[in-house]
DNA sequence: TAACAGCAGACAACCGGGTTGTCTACTCTT
DNA sequence: AAGAGTAGACAACCCGGTTGTCTGCTGTTA
């Protein structure tokens, strides 16, 4: 158990974990899923959906970034652009058939691999490492109460 | 304590982190510094120094892209590229002065930053949250026992 | 009920951090 | 002495984002 620094630990689990979840997820059939359009999908399954400017927030990148993500998700047949949904201004996204397929398909991924951590260490340390994210989560919430974006800054 | 699913809790505590390091480094005169140097300069300080084409496997990219990297870095004077130590083909990278100052800061910085989080959720959880990044990347050691590049993947 | 500030989004130009591709110089075998 | 392998430089390119500008819709204020 030797001392690296937390960041850099922190880094290098992530990127395991990360690459793990889409070689996996590529193996299911979703090949073309970058790690951004899980959050997409994901905040596309809220009731009503969401819109380009919200993705941009949760993403931490403009709006017109966002809206080249959401394309790409849209081209893939993941999400649909409904026109107007009472508000002209916005263009709602919503999942598709696919979309949700890829979602659940996700979500047994990560089940899969957060149990296979409790394997390896056992469901003590893995519920004090939640313990420990949350908690600096929390802290980290700006006066909104939202938390931080969920691009890398690199 | 909700159940946010481990990647997406994973990345923004890092974001976080990250960003909060950065800050503190800015504020002790160290602008001109992303994530990545100071993972250069920790290989640089290696007894000998490093390469560019180490640095690329170390981040996780082509030892042309790691080469740019470590040209910032010398353009801002955090390292040097002596000619030649015996063998032709090398420029080893080493430290200068003030890239063994930012180290330093850097080293210092994220004390302060383990130390906060020693203070937010206690000692115990933050020894269990190494054991588990430990464990995950000792398992994740490729066929040589190096450890994953240190770049995210997005 | 008109004016106007504000927001969602589209479109186009650009940028920067990386990749790809190619080349030279050097070293280590044999 | 020759040939395979490695470190690095240089140039062209690419792609995922940003910046800047514009249109159309909404909601507020008067």
């Amino acid at each position: 158990m030797e001392d690296l620094p937390l960041a850099r630990a922190l880094t290098q689990a992530l990127r395991l974990l990360v690459d793990e979840m889409h070689t996996r997820l590529a193996a299911l059939g979703f090949e073309d899923l970058r790690p951004a359009h899980g959050y997409v999908l994901n905040a596309a399954a809220a009731p009503g959906g969401t819109t380009s400017s919200r993705v941009g927030e949760l993403l931490g990148m403009t709006k017109q970034g966002a809206a080249k993500v959401v394309a790409e998700l849209e081209a893939g047949r993941y999400v649909s652009r409904k026109g107007n949904g009472g508000d002209g201004r916005t263009r709602p996204v919503t999942l598709t058939a696919k979309g949700r397929r890829a979602l659940a398909a996700a979500a047994a991924v990560q089940n899969e691999l957060e149990a296979e951590w409790v394997e390896l260490v056992g469901a003590r340390d893995v519920k004090a490492l939640r313990r420990v994210l949350h908690a600096v989560l929390d802290r980290g919430r700006d006066e909104n109460g939202d938390l931080p974006p969920l691009r890398p800054t690199w």
